[in-house]
DNA sequence: AATATTAATCGTAATATTGCGATATAGTAA
DNA sequence: TTACTATATCGCAATATTACGATTAATATT
């Protein structure tokens, strides 16, 4: 087996448990931190910066962007790679939620 | 090779990616759902209304437990799975001050 | 004691992730 | 064109995750 069931939950389960799961490396964690440090946002730079080989870092840019997380404008012969605003924005207010829903009265069992 | 370096990356890092690991499965977000809702707080029930099986309830509970995000209270022949409010609070913080790092007008570049 | 109930663990197969060297691609400069 | 630079992709090996049937362990119930 091995293949998660994502047809037994909802788009809103799936869509959360996937961003979640492109955030939830140190590598990628570094990485963000980074870009929004301004520190450096260009691959080779963030390979420097970071102690993996530029594959890597290049591979971990690849999730965060196809998870919208992030954005790369062509700057000549490098890329440059900043926070998407909007999906940014999103999934802070959705894991705020989802974090408020445990509120500390309502607690019905245990 | 396959095995992240996570001795490159600091303490914080590492945590947050840890405890995001945790959360980033549909199927833990829908546990984490139904015992917040109350609905369900036992295994058993969780297995029913999820619609997996036992065993795999049970390990995804392991790995939730594990990661401290809840904490389970033998009840009879049952356990009764509760949040961990301590450790969430403190997730919830850091996930806040993460995604607030992002600040739109302190653009450096791109 | 014997039986039922519930959760945890074991073992296994399928799939996914991680990291990197090597190579390919694309833009820049000479 | 040729050489250089930066990023992306390929291919691979090592490791991790996911799901589940079968079994074990522990507590109730009869």
């Amino acid at each position: 087996m091995g293949l998660t069931k994502t047809e037994i939950f909802s788009d809103k389960q799936n869509q959360l448990a996937t961003a979640l799961k492109a955030i939830a490396h140190p590598a990628r964690i570094a990485i963000l931190q980074q870009i929004i440090a301004a520190k450096a946002c260009i691959c080779g730079d963030l390979a420097l910066e970071l102690g993996l080989a530029q594959a890597t870092i290049s591979q971990h840019l690849k999730e965060l962007k196809t998870a919208g997380i992030i954005k790369g404008t062509i700057e000549g012969v490098s890329v440059c790679y900043c926070i998407n605003d909007e999906v940014w924005n999103t999934l802070s207010k959705q894991l705020s939620s989802f974090f408020a829903s445990n509120e500390i009265d309502a607690k019905s069992c245990c």
